[in-house]
DNA sequence: GAAATATGATTAACATGTTAAATGAAATCG
DNA sequence: CGATTTCATTTAACATGTTAATCATATTTC
């Protein structure tokens, strides 16, 4: 139901033949990847140029953010908080220390375990950016709609917990397709 | 009303501390930007097992389809389409072009412009990734629910729409903060 | 129509996403 | 307790995101 049609056309002049849709399935630019892309990115545009003159990438903020609502956290809770992976939080953190944003130790507990909290100057640097940040979610909010709002988010929310109980198929080739 | 708590810790131990949350904020874990991340990484992890066994990324793939759905199509507008930056599309394309999954020529027209279209083999590698990357939307859209999906993408749109209609505020530290 | 300007596309440079492999330390097994 | 396995983190390698700069061609201006 699928294999709408095997329109296998040789080996023609790609540009000087028919002009109608070739392979249409679900019209691609409305599919969920690319709406749920494309508003993340309306949203984060908004925020960028504040970040930005801040020297901030989009991440470090993410978890400068993180740090500041625990007072010490190990690296494999932080890359959970922030949404990270962990080689990317790797990087981040390495970057983040040399310029004294954040401070590490070693768990004394477990050696592999490192445990990561904001400096003072990680501090001021958020209080220098949160009023600007908190005026352009003030600005979204008001614009979409407070009410709105929140009924995305939970939808969201709803999305992200349906979805975690489908299991990803691996090899779809290797099985008959059905799953429940 | 945002700076909460001018809390100057001075040089202390970070961890050996209080362990009070510091400069709350809104919580952090499910701002807007976090809640469509965390949506779109959700959806997203059901279809790049398939698309990888094919050997293509998520860009790669929508950039394809978009190319099948024309005829022919000039690369900014492609990028318009996929929604990718044109740096970001312009090093696609050189692969995709090299692993002969596309065409390219320049416009007669205008010299700066170049025209590209999928080519058989591309045509035959959408055909072949089509089947279960349908199965998995359908299963995505049977498990949340088709009425509910098609209600978040409006929401998803109209945060779009109404977004593109707020200024960025680029230099917020020289402004008053009141724009409307 | 030559100089200045604008436009389409690419390249450069740096940061992150993504998967696999490596490294070092802890837990488990025999 | 020594070998194996597991675990936390980092490094490696490659692809993309993001902004700035470059390059070639078009357009505009005088």
């Amino acid at each position: 139901m699928v294999r709408k049609n095997s329109s296998r056309t040789g080996g023609l002049e790609p540009a000087s033949d028919a002009k109608a849709r070739r392979v249409p399935m679900r019209d691609f630019a409305r599919s969920l990847p690319m709406s749920l892309l494309r508003a993340r990115e309306a949203v984060m545009r908004q925020f960028r140029p504040s970040l930005r003159s801040h020297g901030l990438t989009e991440q470090q903020w993410r978890i400068l953010r993180a740090l500041a609502a625990v007072d010490a956290i190990e690296v494999t809770e932080l890359a959970r908080m922030a949404f990270l992976l962990g080689p990317s939080l790797s990087r981040i953190l390495r970057d983040l220390e040399a310029s004294h944003l954040i401070e590490r130790k070693l768990a004394k507990a477990d050696l592999r375990r490192s445990v990561v909290s904001i400096s003072a100057k990680g501090l001021r640097l958020i209080e220098a950016v949160a009023p600007s940040s908190e005026a352009i979610y003030a600005a979204i909010t008001r614009r979409y709609g407070a009410r709105k709002l929140a009924e995305l988010q939970d939808m969201l929310h709803e999305l992200e917990r349906s979805l975690s109980e489908l299991r990803v198929a691996e090899d779809q080739s290797a099985e008959s397709g059905e799953f429940e």
